[in-house]
DNA sequence: ATGATGTTACGCTTTTTTACGAAATGATCA
DNA sequence: TGATCATTTCGTAAAAAAGCGTAACATCAT
C-alpha cells in the first residue's frame, strides 16, 4: 500500500499535478465555480500537462487509487482536488514505517 | 530531488533492502564485525534479495544517490547502512512540500 | 435526441526500468 | 608482484511504464 503510494508520487507529471492543485486559482483558468475547495476539472489539468485526455485520465486514476486526490461531479464536470487528510497521513506513516 | 527520492523508494526490492537494514543482526548472516552501525556488505544483501551482484549494486547505488544509505569500506568489503538522519529529513520535507 | 465531459479499454509505439553476464576495476593478502 | 576476492561498469535483453489515438460507454445539459 505504501509502495503503491510511493510509485504514484514517483512520477514527474503526477507530482506536478499535485503541486498545481495546491493553488487552483493561480494555476488554472477560471471555471464555472469560484471555490478552490471543489477542485479542478480534468480538461484544465490535461491542457496544463500537455497530455491527451486518456493519458491525463490514467494519471489521475493512479493518484486517486493511491488516495491523494478526491473527485466531485458537478453537472458535466468532474473536479479533482487534493486529499489533504490522506497526504498528511501518508507523511506520518512514512515517518513511522520508513 | 524529492522526485528522485520518491522514485528510489518506489520499488519493491529497494524498500525491502531499507527494511532489512533496520536490523542487520536478525536479517543477515554473521559478518567479520559485530557492529550493526557499520552496516551490511553487498554480498549479503545480494543473496537475500536473490539478485545478481551487478543488479544488487545498481539498486544500492540508487538508494545511495537518493541519500538513504551510507557506505563504509573496511578491508575488501563495502558495508551499507541506513542514513537515519536523511530518512527523517525526507519525511519532514514530504510533510512540508507535499 | 444531440452534444459536451469524462472514464475506460484497445492496440500500438517509445521510453524507462530492471535484470543479467562478462569484463574492468579496486583493494587486500600471500 | 601477482593472485584473489568483492564490487562496479558496460552492453544488452526483457519487462514495465508512459504516451497516443480511437472507440465504446455513462452522465448530464440543452
Amino acid at each position: 500500500m505504501i509502495l503503491e503510494q510511493l510509485k504514484a508520487l514517483g512520477n514527474d507529471t503526477r507530482m506536478q499535478m499535485m503541486e498545481w492543485l495546491k493553488d487552483p486559482l493561480n494555476n488554472f483558468p477560471p471555471q464555472d465555480h469560484d471555490d478552490p475547495a471543489i477542485g479542478v476539472c480534468v480538461t484544465h489539468l490535461q491542457h496544463k500537462a500537455g497530455l491527451s485526455p486518456s493519458t491525463a485520465s490514467a494519471h489521475l486514476a493512479i493518484l486517486q487509487r493511491a488516495g491523494f486526490v478526491l473527485t466531485t461531479r458537478i453537472g458535466k464536470w468532474t473536479y479533482y482536488r487534493r486529499n489533504e487528510q490522506l497526504i498528511a497521513d501518508f507523511a506520518t506513516k512514512l515517518r513511522i514505517e520508513l
